[in-house]
RNA sequence: GGCGCCAUAGCCAAGUGGUAAGGCAAAGGUCUGCAAAACCUUUAUUCCCCGGUUCAAAUCCGGGUGGCGCCUCCA
């Protein structure tokens, strides 16, 4: 029975889905005035997992939404700031779309490198500028919003239940807010949902309240709705947007629809780098690109299965060493799995294969527990580790077992040494088989100074050897 | 000040009522000409502190202490 972790009732619930056999999930996506970090990477990678897991082990058909955010963003307070995308298309000297292209490619990038599936769907909020406008005077309509100037704001006292998902209360909002002499707002914690644009500015629409942009809030309540419905399955992001962002999209969907809009609200935990939360603004992150180059996405996928995606996590070179460490002991089994086999159908290897895949569904069913999944793979590896050693099973037991890993890595896909020592063909094959005689002759002769010196002629190849009572064993890097 | 999350071994990290997973590191062993790798074994009488509920608490409740996130933008 899966469940989720929803950030709204504050409990795990058994996820039934709106309708039967189909998830349909929305993940808020980047703003994309400067590279995504690696904060942005885990959370995406977190969800790319969910989204693989509810596919190939669950037959669930799902619709992925991850939008992109290329107007509506400010930079400073939330209603006078300028727009972070034509701030850093003002400083480069280039129009706000050429910015927006520029990082949206290199988003791309960076996820296809994490080996993320792409989503069925990225909106953009510039594409959906009419529906955004429609909404809004559907809000002035039933009263929830109001024009003021060139903007528009929800009037947060005409919400219901507004603050139900972070527990804050209006009344408490209010108590030490800091008073905005100019703003236009009823209430300080208004908020925009239509901004009036400057003379100068190139991200503006014509609206009935003169020129101007949506906010960021409207911009995900508009865009989920139109392609998962008024009310839809898992809606996720980062915890740091469930207030205000996540929120106000609630109160946008009271006010446009009168309902939850979500049944389950995920947030993954913030990725902190020497103990402290990256963001742009505060410049203290690492790009996607850097940590890639730094440690490799590969490596970065495993260290972020290893985590479980609601927690906070610190990343650090140690701590990728100490994931790696472990990850180099899976290809190892599956390099000695494959080289030493036997011919005896081993029923003791296929019952603890069994039991693996049944820990590891348990585990990703629970609120996708990626580090109990990985804790059962290991100890498999560790129960039938005797057995492989000991040569006693055979090539049916061999292709069960990758198969499962095989589906495994549907999900994870980090497995890469599952096809690695898949029969290729290596031309170092025979030059080092040769070596390796040589140098066992020398041994035989006790000739150990020739011994070594074929040997290092060996490991220049980027060969492994290993000195087993059997013989001598290798292994290709 | 308010809201939310969290606190488990040297480090990372699961575990929401039934007697502490897993990984890294460390130590010992098997194997080896040496070595490496592999494999085996060991490593928290105890889960931040103090009370309470219960036959039973790391898990539930109350109170502390500490950390993180949010309360202007942020995955």
């Amino acid at each position: 029975m899966l469940k989720l972790y929803d950030s709204l009732t504050r409990e795990k619930r058994e996820f039934v889905p709106v309708t039967k056999g189909e998830i349909k999930m929305y993940v808020c996506g980047v703003t994309v005035y400067n590279k995504m970090h690696i904060g942005n990477a885990r959370t995406y990678v977190s969800y790319d997992i969910m989204r693989e897991y509810f596919i190939n082990f669950k037959n669930y058909k799902v619709l992925y939404i991850q939008n992109i955010t290329d107007v509506g963003a400010v930079v400073g307070d939330a209603d006078r700031g300028e727009d972070k995308i034509e701030k850093q298309a003002r400083l480069a000297g280039l129009h706000p779309m050429e910015v927006v292209d520029m990082y949206i490619k290199l988003m791309w990038d960076g996820l296809d490198a994490l080996r993320n599936r792409r989503p069925n769907i990225s909106p953009r909020a510039t594409g959906h500028i009419v529906e955004i406008i429609e909404a809004v005077q559907a809000m002035i309509a039933s009263g929830s919003a109001y024009v003021a100037g060139g903007d528009v704001y929800i009037d947060v006292s005409k919400i219901k239940n507004y603050g139900c998902l972070s527990g804050n209360t209006l009344e408490a909002l209010s108590a030490g807010y800091r008073i905005e002499a100019e703003s236009k707002k009823r209430s300080p914690h208004d908020f925009s949902v239509w901004k009036s644009a400057g003379p100068k500015s190139d991200l503006k629409w014509n609206s009935p309240w003169g020129m101007g942009y949506p906010g960021w809030h409207i911009e995900c309540s508009v865009m989920s709705q139109k392609y998962l419905g008024n009310t839809f399955d898992i809606h996720g992001g980062g915890a740091d947007i469930k207030f205000p962002h996540h929120e106000n999209e609630i109160a946008q969907s009271y006010a446009l629809h009168g309902c939850q809009p979500v049944n389950y609200w995920v947030h993954t935990g913030m990725l902190n780098v020497d103990g402290a939360k990256m963001a742009k603004s505060a410049g203290n992150f690492i790009t996607a690109d850097d940590a890639i180059t730094k440690f490799g996405a590969r490596e970065l996928r495993w260290f972020f299965v290893n985590c479980h995606y609601g927690s906070p996590t610190n990343i650090s070179a140690e701590s990728i060493a100490a994931t790696e460490a472990g990850y180099e002991r899976l290809a190892t089994y599956f390099y000695n799995l494959k080289q030493n086999a036997g011919n005896a159908k081993n029923a003791e290897l296929d019952k603890l294969l069994k039991d693996l895949a049944n820990k590891f569904e348990a585990s990703m069913d629970d609120d996708i527990n990626t580090p109990n999944a990985v804790a059962a793979i290991y100890e498999f590896i560790k129960l039938t580790n005797p057995i492989i050693v000991s040569k006693q099973y055979n090539l049916g037991n061999i292709s069960a077992i990758t198969e499962f890993f095989s589906k495994v890595n549907q999900v994870f896909k980090v497995f890469d040494f599952l096809t690695e020592t898949g029969g290729k063909p290596d031309d170092r094959e025979a030059k080092v088989k040769q070596l390796i005689e040589e140098r066992n002759n020398f041994r035989a002769a006790k000739n150990f100074a020739e011994a070594d010196r074929v040997k290092q002629e060996i490991l220049a190849l980027n060969v492994e050897l290993y000195d087993n009572k059997d013989g001598t064993t290798y292994r290709l890097k």
